[in-house]
DNA sequence: GCGGTGACGGTCG
DNA sequence: CCGACCGCCACCG
């Protein structure tokens, strides 16, 4: 078998792809964050990757990108103006912040049930 | 090849 | 609870 090579391409690493597929699979209402996404998508500690590939998605992307979280429920994104879409899309989902803007995991994080 | 950077996260104080 | 540090590692100039 040909192993498929780590090959960068473009601001599209290989890990991407991996990435996306994690994410697609949130459910409406529910988030996972950075580091859950990571861990399903065979990349445990890699964290940060997520965020890296979410950042390169393109606009208007059917990607849920707005459902993961950081691991204390915050959002991350650095820009304010994204941080205000991804909050209003949570909550158009039903999803409800706490007074200090974070989302309760334990009410609604993404519990996975055993692989499918 | 090197060093800075980042939509992270765990640990400490 | 919060900020500071540090480990992590692909990407980019």
């Amino acid at each position: 078998m040909i192993r498929p090579r780590l090959r960068p391409s473009r601001s599209e690493s290989s890990i991407f792809p991996r990435i996306r597929e994690v994410v697609r699979r949130i459910p409406r209402g529910r988030v996972a964050t950075y580091g859950q996404v990571a861990a399903l998508a065979g990349l445990p500690r890699h964290a940060r990757h997520v965020g890296y590939a979410l950042h390169a998605l393109p606009e208007g992307t059917p990607l849920p990108w707005h459902r993961v979280v950081g691991a204390q429920g915050a959002i991350r994104l650095r820009r304010p103006d994204g941080r205000w879409t991804q909050r209003m899309r949570l909550e158009r989902e039903g999803v409800r912040f706490t007074p200090r803007g974070r989302v309760r995991l334990a009410e609604f994080g993404w519990r996975v049930r055993r692989s499918s």
